[in-house]
DNA sequence: ATAATCTCTCTAGTAACTAGAGGTTCAAGG
DNA sequence: CCTTGAACCTCTAGTTACTAGAGAGATTAT
């Protein structure tokens, strides 16, 4: 049996994090040592790999509950982790063209700084006007920093 | 002078993100009319859009506040500007190559999906399991979510 | 036995807002 | 002039996914 510290080290999830997944669900209440002290078992610990591959993914943690309980329930179709998994996919290809957007708009900021005073600066110039900007993709930027 | 909901939409900005800006002291204590509503003039609805176009590319707000501070003293050398919008430039090009790791790893797991039951189901295998993916970005992955 | 390291619970803080309650002010129509 | 409805006010609390810290108990190493 694992204790708490070796679990995140094993998973390389923090150990506050644990218990915080704990303390939403994501992971049953773990048995206690005499001393009241958590110790897991390799189920746990793969639950663990398994949420915490999922947030590398990007995956928020409402859709890891669905997929867990998909897989909670293996008799069932495969249909919905594909849904989950595709629309992950949309959502990360529109990041990756808004933040293609957003690099060149912040490459040709930088290209322009002149070195000079900020009165010149074309960053501080872009940044208040995005009129001063050669590309022109105002709105679809607006979820960028979601 | 602009009210608060007509600056709303002048700058695309939400009115009580504007009352949230000004409590943080990203925008000044506005003007208050008879009634005790905020009034705001040009200077204000320019600082406002200039906020709303770095938040757009993804700069946090504490770095928009430093800018803002150097916009203030346009005396200054814009090296500190520069600075800023690179180190963001940076930021931005590691998120996309993360993304790009990450859609190929999704775009696999979605084609392997065998359409048949949880048990067979790749969506749930791979994310059980890194090792069962073919490509291999473990680490880098981290921060993906930030 | 004692010191160092873990672990426990609990509260509060982070970013950047968003939502809601409960009350006031303003502009327009009758 | 009065009323209605929209817009405004303040304040609190909720969101996501944790992270940090306090103060106390458990375990391990020497």
């Amino acid at each position: 049996m694992l204790t708490i510290g070796k679990l995140s080290d094993a998973a390389g999830v923090k150990v506050p994090t644990i218990r915080y997944y704990e303390q939403i669900g994501l992971l049953p209440a773990a048995e206690r040592s005499t001393g009241n002290q958590r110790l897991y078992g390799a189920a746990v610990r793969d639950r663990l790999a398994f949420i915490r591959h999922a947030r590398d993914l990007g995956f928020p943690l409402e859709a890891i509950r669905d997929l867990l309980s998909l897989s909670d329930n293996p008799a069932q179709s495969c249909a919905a982790a594909d849904r989950i998994a595709q629309s992950q996919l949309l959502a990360v290809e529109g990041r990756i063209a808004r933040l293609m957007a957003l690099k060149s708009e912040l490459e040709r900021m930088v290209a322009q700084c002149a070195g000079g005073s900020i009165a010149d600066c074309r960053v501080i110039e872009c940044l208040g006007n995005h009129a001063h900007c050669t590309t022109d993709h105002g709105r679809e930027l607006a979820e960028v920093s979601e």
